[in-house]
DNA sequence: ATTTTTTTGCAAATCATTTGCATTTATTTT
DNA sequence: AAAATAAATGCAAATGATTTGCAAAAAAAT
């Protein structure tokens, strides 16, 4: 049962990229996996340790830049989201699609990472209060076209 | 009249770093100064242009180190608020205090910056939209002490 | 005025990210 | 299936903003 759903998954993110005209290989697909079944962010870092230890580890080395290298495809592709909390680090995660645009909270003491599913801005802070939190600080910027540019 | 203000606001700056056990440098107060008179955000390059350009510039070099230092102080004494909009250059503004939070909106085309006065995050998208912006996309994060932590 | 503390200037170190290039791998064409 | 073409990978080196070390200069305290 789950060799048949991994196996569908493996083959459907193969497919996600051959649709997005992106080789398929085996680095490409380790880290889309981990993603896809992970619900949270990898700093790139954290994601080759974690590649590492896998039961089915890739057989080549696993090198920063080829990871860097194949995250950035697969942002361009839409299949990964970079997330940034302004600490110089990138992070990544699976991009769930358009529908599922949320935002993150960080435990300024320990560091964890949650995600907050959905994003209806006027409630947000309720929920990251019900969460738990304390001391609750935010960072939010707009971007867009301004009326000289567009 | 102009003078008067300038020296007001001159000793008034002064004033404020004596309270925060800050030497008095020239090189703070045109920092304060100029961030203080201009309501908006500046890289550390552009302010080391800005400052040369002034009819009384510093005597001394102005130097890149030395003007992150004073941003450092400055900003632990909360007179300084750092801006990050995730392209990796710290930008500053001068704080105008716990209650003036808010944020920006930049062109994604020219890369003009502006300040969204207040923070009613409910209706923040709204006042952007009313600005002229389209393509509208934000950046949010929030940061606290979870539970495990406090 | 002298001593003590802090800041400044310049060079060098950091650190995540990005790029160059030869080699290997994947895809496309015979 | 083999050869040719295009793309990805591994390693080293380059970037670029930020940060640090330390001696000289300036500010504050005595
Ligand atoms: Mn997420
Ligand atoms: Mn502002
Ligand atoms: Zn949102
Ligand atoms: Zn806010």
């Amino acid at each position: 049962m789950k060799g048949h759903d991994h196996a569908h998954h493996k083959e459907d993110l193969a497919e996600r990229l051959k649709q997005a005209h992106l080789s398929i290989t085996p680095s490409r697909l380790a880290i889309l996996e981990l993603l896809h079944e992970s619900h949270r962010v990898w700093s790139i870092e954290q994601l080759i340790e974690a590649l590492k230890r896998r039961p089915k580890a890739l057989k080549g080395s696993l090198v920063f830049t080829t990871i860097y290298r194949c995250l950035l495809k697969l942002e361009e592709a839409k299949m990964v989201r970079r997330v940034d909390f302004g600490d110089g680090v990138s992070r990544f995660e699976f991009d769930t699609g358009e529908g599922h645009h949320h935002h993150h909270i960080v435990c300024t003491q320990c560091n964890a990472i949650e995600a907050l599913e959905d994003c209806h801005i006027k409630e947000i802070e309720k929920n990251v209060k019900k969460l738990g939190y304390q001391n609750i600080s935010h960072r939010m910027e707009f971007f867009g076209l301004c009326k000289g540019c567009s």
